[in-house]
DNA sequence: GGCCTTAATGCAACAGAGTTGCGTGCAAGC
DNA sequence: GCTTGCACGCAACTCTGTTGCATTAAGGCC
């Protein structure tokens, strides 16, 4: 449906030197024309709409696309899995934080947040990663009125 | 099975005006005991060898004390709740950080942590809570070697 | 203490998200 | 074009959590 989009998810799922299936590249292209964190059914509804890609096959292509970095899941606290392209950066790590929308569910990458590393644990812990969720209102369930 | 944590349980429901329920008190009372968060499942598992409480009872149980404030959700990235008692502070609010073990799935709370506020968002969005979760392994699951 | 009201419990059936098993189809190597 | 095996589609399943409704029991009232 969107050349553009089409073509780069095609480019990225024949980099990682898989098998470039139209459900991949379909999948893929709905992540990269997504502005905000899809949800699996978000995904499931597109993809059926346009080429009718199973329900399934949609879980394990989102699950593959994560394990070749090219996408990232996001929890959210509804317990519904939210996926995201990583875009052409490849590994850019979970050092970013997310934004959830309380109001619209709507989640976003917040990328120049870097999460505090300096984080007091109990001793003996170690840390591996930090996951950072600012939820609130997004600029379209903002009510009308500016303060605070 | 656990008298200390009983009492201080039945003392806390009983503030808050509603029934006191052997249910309430002795879900309130596993949560107390615990010194991590709980799934729903390992709450129902106690509950039920001890009192033959029902799982539903236990889900109800658990939201009404996370209403009143007695107990506190946590949502993990495995689509479980954890919850955790929220003890005599009351409404101590959501400030503080969470830590998980990737190994065991542990979840702690990390009181000092408050999470930064002091971040950009996109224009027009507003931030209402901000939630922290810090992930690695926790000290009964680090490997015996000291280095990072 | 016994009775009454109503909230809370227990049971069963349901709903949504995600997984597994297995036969079929198709991408890619020859 | 033929073959091979990965990936897909379908169906059935698991797991977490929810809803409806009859039954039980907490706590007020006499």
């Amino acid at each position: 449906m969107t050349p553009t989009f089409h073509d780069r998810a095609e480019s990225l799922v024949q980099r990682t030197g898989a098998r470039v299936t139209r459900q991949r590249i379909e999948v893929l292209a709905i992540l990269l024309s997504a502005r905000r964190a899809l949800t699996h059914h978000e995904v499931e509804d597109r993809a059926n709409r346009s080429l009718g890609i199973d329900r399934v096959t949609v879980y394990r292509v989102l699950e593959w696309l994560t394990a070749h970095e090219l996408a990232h899941k996001i929890a959210g606290e509804d317990r519904v899995w939210r996926f995201n392209a990583a875009g052409d950066e490849g590994g850019r790590s979970h050092a970013h934080a997310h934004f959830k929308c309380n109001d619209c569910g709507d989640v976003i990458c917040l990328d120049e947040v870097r999460a505090a590393r300096d984080i007091r644990l109990p001793s003996g812990y170690r840390s591996q990663a930090v996951e950072l969720t600012v939820k609130g209102l997004c600029a379209e369930c903002v009510p009308a009125r500016k303060h605070s």
